[in-house]
RNA sequence: GCUGCUGUAGCUCAGUGGUAGAGCACCUCCUUGGUAAGGAGGAGGCCAUGGGUUCAAGCCCCAUCAGCAGCUCCA
């Protein structure tokens, strides 16, 4: 941009990307130096640094990148010049094209006519670059490249494989170690890393890839949360469902989801008669596979005509002997708890009907894509859907969200986006009329008002059925993840043909409204296990309380503290084995129990405990009664501190 | 799915072609210790899986599976 040439030439701190942009060209400038023929594709700074994408004979090893770093501190050793250099377009080509940089020069073809076309050069090296970039490459920075890892050029997976190389660079060594100090601590913080240290869950290779055994720990969790939201759900009037992990092939049919997602699904599940039966017929994959996903003439025919447009053509659908039957994995639980409502009839009293459920579904997400808890094939969500009038859609996403925002609250998470997404006002792809979007889109505003946090509009992100309310996390490592999601609907209860009964006793469509304000229990915990480090509040804590006896003939008193605190609902760790008392609170401490009760002589005979809390050399003695009152308070009122005791202000 | 890297004891990791190692955890014995690792001994591995090269493979090659970093995708 023009950026380039209003900033001050002159010798001082420039931005820190700038800083970074610059050392990215440094580091192209050795890899040509190194690895003759190399080609040049982007390399831009990026938010905790820079990246450049290189087209190489040969993948880069660890190696490769100490080798590209010292010829770097070489070349700044000469505390090169950047100058930049205005070019017309074809000599910029012309340029490009005798260099063999065939991407930089499809990428002069990108730039838009008439912007200025510029090259940043240092030493005998030069750049097709719009800048900007510091005047001078010495050596008053420090660099480090970090890992390198595949991409795509233009990010676009039919185009060239490249390499690209990470790294980051800052004013100074004392920054560049504190950050690289910064991502150790990451590290740590990671989830996977965690949940292996404190056997919050496993994912078993022999179970398959992507799919979560919650181990006791984890459960504990698990549950905690699910026990939480479930009593708050009983109390905006949802009602709890139970549905099973499959469904008929034409449920999925008529709601939609097969065979139109069916590259994300796991495959069907045929019945074994009729697999049989097509296997004697001689039957081929490619024709089972068109039979699975046809329907007949008259399924179609209704569902197109209730839906008021052609929604599954005439290449769907097959002679009805020809179909096969099979099942479905689900996808979705909508299907499920339409048909609950669909069971019975409904007045307009009624109205609106909640149905919740932690529901799991399963999704055949891309196995490069597989990660810890945060992506997974199975998974359960905090799934529930709202059938409702038109005249309760606003009222109905303001529950919704108030339920967020309480969990959140109670979670201390502060640090999540709100996207409303709407339509598109170009397109006519969308289902219902313009005057229920409208209103549906402003409900959807108001309600993401009410959360006090920084939301923003998405126009033309919406499902094609209506718009939505999506929640947005980021992680430790930086990663947004999309946690909950609240969705209108105008299309499900078409396709399903729902109607309740009006106060004109005519037949009305009601609306649905898809909500998983968390999302998934998997990504929600993994979210959570960050965003504590593996410190959970008291209240969700795996475990507790570990009561620690100072000698072996204290275990008496221990044993007794510890039946009081199991009849109170703790979870009680009673280290009574043999065995020293230091030992103890370090394997407790690594544990991350919230409190230590550690007891000898004086304790037993006062009825007293010493009370150490997590990550504190700091004990408070205080009366066992004391002590089992706080918790209550601690636990009860879902608090996130432990309970300290504030410090008393010097006078 | 794509590119690259990795896979050794429950965990964290050493081991560059010649019969498998450490620390922690675990078990046994000793130790009675007032707030983050007491001592000694022991057990534990088909070196991810399947092929290949070699007199000889944890190590080299190929494939598969899984993990990691990205890319692409995520109704």
């Amino acid at each position: 941009m023009s950026q380039a040439k209003d900033a001050p030439q002159v010798a001082g701190p420039f931005p820190l990307s700038t800083l970074r942009h610059s050392v990215s060209h440094l580091m192209a400038s050795a890899v040509a130096k190194l690895y003759p023929g190399a080609k040049f594709g982007f390399g831009p700074a990026i938010e905790h640094g820079f990246y450049y994408d290189f087209d190489l004979p040969e993948p880069l090893t660890e190696a490769d990148l100490r080798k590209i770093e010292k010829e770097m501190a070489r070349i700044a050793k000469r505390s090169p010049k950047l100058e930049c250099v205005a070019v017309t377009r074809d000599e910029a080509k012309a340029r490009l094209a005798a260099a063999n940089q065939t991407y930089k020069v499809e990428a002069v073809d990108r730039i838009p006519e008439g912007e200025t076309i510029t090259f940043y050069r240092h030493g005998d090296w030069e750049d097709l670059c719009e800048g900007p970039h510091v005047d001078r490459l010495d050596r008053n920075f420090a660099f480090k490249l970090q890992h390198v890892s595949g991409s795509y050029w233009l990010g676009d997976e039919k185009r060239p494989a490249l390499q690209r190389v990470y790294g980051t660079a800052f004013w100074s060594q004392a920054e560049l170690d504190a950050h690289l100090k910064w991502l150790e601590e990451i590290k740590e913080r990671d989830h996977r890393v965690v949940g292996k240290h404190l056997r919050l869950f496993h994912i078993d290779e022999m179970v398959g890839q992507g799919l979560i055994l919650w181990t006791p720990n984890g459960s504990i969790i698990r549950s905690e949360l699910q026990t939480f939201i479930s009593a708050e759900l009983s109390r905006q009037g949802y009602h709890q469902v139970f549905t099973p992990h499959i469904g008929k092939l034409d449920l999925y049919k008529t709601s939609g989801h097969f065979p139109y997602y069916k590259e994300s699904q796991y495959p069907a599940i045929v019945e074994a008669e009729a697999l049989a039966k097509l296997s004697t017929e001689g039957c081929t994959c490619a024709e089972l596979s068109v039979r699975l996903e046809s329907v007949s003439a008259h399924f179609a025919g209704e569902l197109n005509a209730r839906a008021g447009r052609e929604v599954i053509g005439p290449e769907k659908v097959l002679p009805d002997e020809k179909l096969v039957e099979g099942y479905l994995l689900k996808p979705m639980n909508c299907p499920h708890h339409i048909r609950i409502f669909a069971s019975s009839p409904h007045s307009y009293r009624d109205m609106p009907v909640r149905l919740a459920e932690f529901g799991t579904v399963y999704r055949w997400e891309q196995s490069g894509e597989i990660g810890g808890l945060t992506r997974v094939r199975g998974f359960t969500q905090d799934d529930a859907h709202l059938f409702v009038r038109e005249d309760q859609v606003a009222a109905e996403l303001l529950g919704c969200l108030s339920l967020v925002k309480l969990v959140f609250a109670t979670l201390g998470m502060h640090d999540y986006r709100v996207r409303v997404s709407l339509r598109d006002p170009d397109s006519s792809k969308y289902v219902g009329s313009s005057e229920n979007w409208d209103k549906a889109e402003e409900a959807c505003r108001a309600a993401a008002r009410t959360l006090g946090v920084a939301w923003e509009e998405a126009p033309g992100e919406a499902a094609f059925y209506g718009p939505k309310i999506d929640f947005i996390v980021r992680d430790v490592l930086g990663r947004s993840w999309q946690l909950g999601t609240v969705q209108v609907d105008y299309n499900g209860p078409i396709r399903f043909d729902l109607s309740y009964t009006g106060a004109d006793n005519q037949k009305h469509r009601p609306v649905m409204i898809h909500r998983a304000p968390f999302g998934s229990m998997e990504r929600f915990v993994g979210v959570l296990i960050e965003h504590f480090g593996g410190r959970f509040p008291f209240w969700l804590s795996p475990s507790q309380i570990a009561v620690i006896p100072i000698r072996e003939e204290h275990t008496p008193y221990c044993t007794e503290l510890e039946a009081q605190l199991k009849a109170a609902g703790f979870r009680v760790d009673a280290m009574l084995e043999p065995g020293h008392m230091n030992n103890k609170i370090k394997q407790a401490q690594n544990q991350r129990t919230p409190f230590m009760l550690i007891a000898g002589e004086r304790e037993a005979a006062e009825k007293t405990v010493a009370v150490r809390r997590r990550d504190t050399r700091e004990q408070e003695v205080m009366k066992f009664d004391d002590f089992l009152a706080l918790a209550r308070a601690l636990r009860d009122g879902k608090r996130l501190d432990l309970g300290e005791t504030p410090k008393v202000a010097a006078t």
